[in-house]
RNA sequence: CGGGGAGUAGCGCAGCCUGGUAGCGCACCUGGUUUGGGACCAGGGGGUCGAAGGUUCGAAUCCUUUCUCCCCGACCA
């Protein structure tokens, strides 16, 4: 992508209404537009990183077993008024009116609607696990949203349902969910630190959050430092779910089971949460299957979801500084940025275009600013939008055949001669 | 939903108290000078002052109503 053909509206100073520094980065940053209260347009830069966000828990869904489905944003009244749930979600539920009078409502979330799917064309164990997920806007009438598109009335979620026969069964596939949560998690860059949760208006008797840490995050965790070095290839859920960790009300210090050298305080976000409810809904809904002897027993389901929308925000919290954002790289919506200083100089011009070329033919996202500005104006605009790697082509160095290469990560740069930069590149960026 | 605050150019704000030609900085456009950190000089465009009603010779300014947005709290991916 070339900077003087992408759309990227950058901006010096935030306006007065963004209160945190996701939400302020973000709009500098020209991701989003605000559009009302707690619903923003998603301006190119932003869909680039929400959309990689949203690839990598798709693919670690599949991953984990999970079938992606697509369901509506609008439902109809009916079976939200079958589970009990169409009073008793309240105001925060957007109500709409379609032509022929009809109640409909922009979905909160999809356990009604998945148990519908599921009950129409299931019928026997033997069709038993199943789980399934999409990824789709909600809308949640949030009495007061805030925090960008942390919290936002409308937020792209990933939610997913599990299917199973019995609550022996219902834990496999929980604990599943619960490792390719902390998967997800960890290949975008963050700590996740599981939480045994309050199962909330989603009903039910177990449930973890997951938070990922970040400093300016709003909740206090107190947490086994085991929690901070996981290795994903290695996570056994049930013995994860037994190291400590609560939040801030929670926490008890007298009656805390690990010691104060393994205890650890951070701020955290929430990014996701998991639950199993037994047959809440499949009760209700007629969720049921026929069992080895021939009943009809209800389905043990458990749903989890992830705030795709949200971890935009939450992972500028966690990675960004005083100029700007600095992208973790699988989440990056570039992973190169050629800074030509001097896009008017021909050697500038021609050595910024022979890199782009070779990124490009070689799918190494890449965007070049090869706009007229002032340098400093350029290089500002590159540290606030954070690509990992910047690489700095000005007269001065490329008389002497040197490049600069910035890792916006650790804000290290180094020169080194402008015909070793593709290796360089090649080499941190292939592993 | 309780408490507080704000709507004036794309963004940040002043003007309002004490009514009288709608302003400043940044951004934008034109020309020129610059060229390794938001550069400089000169010229220029852009506003139904959130909306409606009222008071007045005259309203951004005073009064009434209303809409929107933000912050703190209670609640959530």
């Amino acid at each position: 992508m070339k900077y003087s053909n992408f759309f990227l509206p950058t901006i010096k100073d935030a306006p007065s209404d963004a209160e945190i520094i996701s939400h302020k980065l973000m709009i500098r940053a020209g991701m989003i537009k605000q559009s009302s209260a707690g619903i923003y347009s998603w301006l190119p830069l932003g869909l680039l990183v929400l959309k990689k966000i949203e690839q990598i828990v798709r693919e670690e869904q599949n991953n984990a077993g999970a079938v992606e489905l697509l369901m509506p944003t609008i439902q109809s009244s009916d079976l939200w008024i079958k589970s009990g749930r169409y009073d008793d979600y309240g105001k925060e539920m957007l109500r709409i009116t379609d032509r022929s009078g009809r109640e409909m409502l922009y979905g909160p979330t999809n356990e009604e609607l998945i148990t519908d799917i599921f009950q129409s064309h299931i019928n026997s164990y033997k069709d038993l696990p199943k789980n399934l997920y999409h990824i789709q806007w909600k809308f949640r009438d949030e009495v007061r949203p805030r925090f960008g598109v942390m919290r936002g009335r409308e937020f792209l979620m990933k939610d997913n349902y599990s299917f199973d026969l019995d609550e022996n069964e219902a834990k496999k596939s929980y604990d599943n969910m619960f490792k390719a949560y902390i998967k997800t998690f960890i290949r975008m860059g963050l700590t996740p630190i599981s939480l045994r949760a309050e199962t909330g208006p989603i009903g039910g008797n177990l449930s973890h959050e997951f938070q990922i840490l970040a400093k300016t995050g709003e909740s206090t965790l107190y947490y086994d430092k085991k929690l901070e070095t996981l290795n994903p290839e290695t996570i056994d859920p049930n013995k994860l779910q037994s190291f400590y960790a609560a939040v801030d009300d929670q926490h008890d210090e007298k009656n805390c089971p690990i010691s104060n050298e393994d205890l650890k305080i951070s701020k955290g976000i929430e990014v996701g949460h998991i639950f199993y409810f037994g047959t809440k809904y499949s009760d209700k809904l007629n969720a049921f299957v026929q069992d080895k002897s021939g009943k009809n027993v209800p389905v043990h389901m458990g749903s989890y979801g992830i705030g795709v929308s949200r971890l935009v925000g939450a992972i500028i919290e966690a990675y960004h500084d005083e100029k700007g954002i600095r992208w973790p790289l699988e989440v990056a919506p570039f992973k190169v940025s050629i800074v030509n200083l001097m896009p008017e100089d021909q050697d500038c011009a021609t050595k910024s275009l022979e890199y782009y070329e070779y990124f490009m033919k070689n799918n190494i996202e890449v965007i070049l600013d090869d706009r007229i500005c002032s340098i400093g104006k350029k290089l500002s605009d590159n540290e606030l939008i954070g690509i990992p790697y910047q690489i700095i082509i000005g007269k001065r160095d490329l008389k002497d055949n040197l490049v600069e290469i910035k890792n916006r990560q650790n804000n290290e740069s180094e020169k080194i001669s402008s015909s070793s930069l593709i290796d360089f590149i090649n080499n941190k960026l292939i592993k």
